[in-house]
Parts: C-alpha cells; structure tokens; sequence
DNA sequence: CCAGGAAGATACGTATACAATGGCAGCCAG
DNA sequence: CTGGCTGCCATTGTATACGTATCTTCCTGG
C-alpha cells in the first residue's frame, strides 16, 4: 500500500530544463479520468446507493493521495451522486422519494422546454450521432446490458440538451440524467429499464422534422412514462415504525 | 474530557502570525460562514469579476489554512462564481455574453416553470416574508445601497423558488440568481439597476390571489425587462484592439 | 535602443503527518 | 440480565512541507 509511484518525472532527471509547451494538464487529466470512472461506476450501478467510498481506499485504488479523492468526492456530492456525511465519510446518495419527484418534474420542465430549441438547431450530423447513440443503446438492452443501457441513455438525453445551444440548461439536465440513474437504482424495477427501446429513435424523428411541439410533447410521455415505472414505495430505511409493524 | 486546549485569540491585525485559532468542531461552520461570506461579497460587487483570489491571502484573512480555502474556492468554482484556471489560481468569473444569454434564458424557463406550482403552494406566511423582503429591497435601492438590493432581489428569487417545493430546481434558480448578479455587475448600466421597483410586489400580488398564469406571464415580462437593460457588448477584455483605441 | 533569455520569486498542486471525532466493544454496576 | 460507561480503533479533517510551473525582472547581445 506504500508504493508510490515516481512516474511523474521518470524521463526528466537530468535535464530539469523549463519546457515551455507546459504538458500542465497531466495531474488534472488524470483526476477527471478518476472523477469520471467513480461517476460511471455509480450511473452504472456497479456502485449501488449506500456504498461507502472510503478515502484511504479510493486513493489506493487509483493510485493517488487522499486529497485528489477528496477533491473528486467534494464534486460528486455537489452533484448530488455521493453524501458527505461529516465524520462519516462519503457514500452513494441514495435518493429518496420526494428527490426523485423533484428531480423528474425538473426533467419534465427543462428537457421538454428545450425540445423546440433542439429542434431548431439540430443539424444533420447531429441526427446521425443521435441515432448512433440510441442504437447502440437498444443494442446494450438487447444484450442485457443494463449498466451499459443506463449510463447511454442519460448520455443520450444529455447530449440532446447540448444541441439546445444553451450550455447551462444542459449541464443541469446532465446533472439530472446522473440522479435519474440513482433514482433508478433504487426505485427502478428490475424488468423494465428506464427508456423504452423505440422511443428515442421516434424523438429524433420528430426533431429530425422541426417537429418542437411534438418533440415537446412526446418528450413529456417520454419522461412521464420513465417515472410512471418506478415503484416508489418509502422503504423507512433509517426509521422502521414498529407501532405499524406490529400492528400496534 | 480534555480542554487541553486553549483558545487563542484570533487577531486579524497586520502583521499576525497564522496561528492556530480555535479549531474545535465547528469548521465545517466556520467554512461554511467563509464560504457564504466570499460569496456575498461578489454577489455584492465588492469582488468584482476578474479579481484575483489567491489562496495564501484569503487563508491568512479567514485565519485557516490554504486547504479549507481551496476546499470552498472549488465549491464556488462549481457554482460557476469563481473561475479557476490551472496553474494560475482563482479569480471571479467575467462571464461572457454568451453564458448571460443561457443563464437568461435559463431563468426565464425555470422561473416562469415554477410559479403556477408557488401560486398553489404559497401560504399567508410567505405572503407576508415576501413582502418584507421586497420591502427592504426598495428600501436598499432608495438609499442608494445598490450591493445590498442586488443581493436582496436574487434573494428574493431564490426564496420564490424554494416556495415551489421542488428543492431541485430552487437549488438551480439560487445558482442562476448568483450568476446573474455577476452579469449585472459586467453589464448593467450603473444607473439601471436589475429588478424595477415594484415588480416583486406585483408578482406577489399575482401570486397572492393564485393565479399563477398571470404571474407566470408577469415573471417572463420582468426578467426580459432585466435582460433588455443590459448593455451586452462584448468588451475583448483578453486582447485590447490597440490600433481601434489609438485611432489606426 | 530593443529583444531574447535566464534566474529568481511567487503561487499553485500534491503528499504526508497529526489531531480530533464517531463508533464499537468490553467491563462494571444495579 | 440489562443498561450505562469508559477505553481503544478506525477514519476523516486540517495543517504544513515540498515540488513544479509560471511570471517578472534584469542582464546581455545584436
């Protein structure tokens, strides 16, 4: 556990000559590449709600220092995918029911309010990377794939907030897609995923046509039928009423 | 118990050492105040954007060290307050026309989204703490306090999203609120001010007597009043056209 | 007189060490 | 036998030290 690795300036003994093309990013890349694997874990679900990310794990694992993860861990609780319990430590959200309400009406209000915006400025090459995305989505549930299905298609929603043009919508829908894949964690029966295998592909056909109200509409359906198949049901993990329990 | 620890005085004279001030359990209280503290003071213009934040400085002025200050700097760089560029520290985010565009339109869908739902939760008490709220805001803007009104209009918002119930999304507008105080303090005209006197008073009016379709529309209006003050002109603060300001 | 480079200073990024707190288990008293 | 208490352990939170990159300034050469 105490190996530390000197690769940083393996090649550069000697010549400790300032370099002016600065490769700076390397340390920030390789926290983004961190930061990204722990949130794909998470949307994926190979890290389920409640697991706890201890510090002294994660730095070992990916071979850094405790305060990079914390940096990392600091960000996902700001999205809202881990909690940050003060002498606790850090563990996957695990949303409860009124959050995965707000979190959908979020959705039903910014994703559909941005479809007529998609609609005018999506491009061809756009439609084409949609369907691409969507394909492959359905190819992943086909396979059964699930994790793999998910963490598509949050992708996919969040790329179509992109062509909006309005990059802060769609950082927050990006937001919102990563808790919708909690939410579905939890919440999700095991049967039926979160988007329907047709669905998308029949949203790119409207937007493919300029179609903003239908694509809005449907958009609608779309969202409404996600939440429609969850089963939310309070699952009183902290507080088990025993009066009800045993029927007293 | 162990008081072995005696608290020595946080004095915040020129010239004091950093020492080791209190540091019982209430950091995260203290950080949290710290962090509100930065926060307010560019929200009230008192940081102007593109000033510079360096770490050694803010953590000798708050008395903690570089590590809680760096800890609250990426906070408010996800909140997109400040702007932390690698390997050149912090400074206060100069937002570009583009993103006031988005965070505008931004608002313009969330808030308007949000006030059919505020006009059929509001009750009497929020009536009333709005109505002081807009009270003092027009009382700040009377006196000539233009900080405090700015502050006390994204205030205003803010709480008029959190009456909607969906945390979610107040969360959102409270970022959104922020980040236009920025825009105002690049591109408000300075005798213009963001929020016209009596608008929130009418809002709550509106809202009051739920109806919330006029205050959706009422909303949409007030915000595009705002936008279309803005003097939105793009000011290449990075590459200064010599030759344009010498005349050739 | 100007330009380019080198050296020093400044400030950020990371790692590590230390301190404090929450949890757990074993022990004692009622 | 049950309930509370006190000690230890594990883990986080904070501070400090070090390395490195960038910026500034000064000196030298053209």
């Amino acid at each position: 556990m105490n190996q530390r690795q000197s690769m940083t300036d393996a090649g550069e003994s000697g010549g400790a000559k300032p370099r002016r093309l600065g490769k700076n990013g390397d340390g920030a890349e390789r926290h983004e590449a961190i930061y990204r694997t722990i949130s794909d874990a998470i949307i994926e679900h190979r890290l389920k709600p409640g697991a706890r990310l201890r510090e002294d794990a994660l730095a070992e694992v990916f071979g850094t220092s405790r305060t990079g993860v914390r940096k990392i861990l600091q960000r996902l609780a700001l999205e809202q995918l881990v909690t940050l319990t003060p002498r606790r430590g850090a563990s996957v959200t695990r949303p409860t029911a009124e959050e995965a309400k707000d979190v959908f009406d979020a959705r039903q209000m910014v994703e559909c309010g941005l479809m007529p915006e998609v609609a005018r400025h999506i491009k061809p090459d756009d439609v084409r990377e949609l369907r691409d995305m969507a394909r492959r989505e359905r190819e992943a549930l086909k396979s059964g794939e699930q994790s793999r299905a998910i963490k598509l298609s949050a992708a996919f929603h969040e790329r179509l907030a992109q062509l909006s043009g309005n990059a802060t919508l769609a950082a927050f829908v990006g937001q919102l897609c990563s808790r919708s894949s909690l939410i579905l964690a939890v919440y999700g029966s095991s049967g039926h995923l979160g988007c329907e295998s047709h669905d998308h592909d029949d949203l790119i056909g409207f937007l493919e046509a300029g179609d903003g109200e239908r694509a809005t509409a449907f958009m609608g359906r779309h969202l409404k039928a996600i939440e429609a198949s969850l089963s939310i049901v309070e699952e009183e993990q902290e507080a088990p009423d025993l009066h009800e329990i045993f029927g007293v």
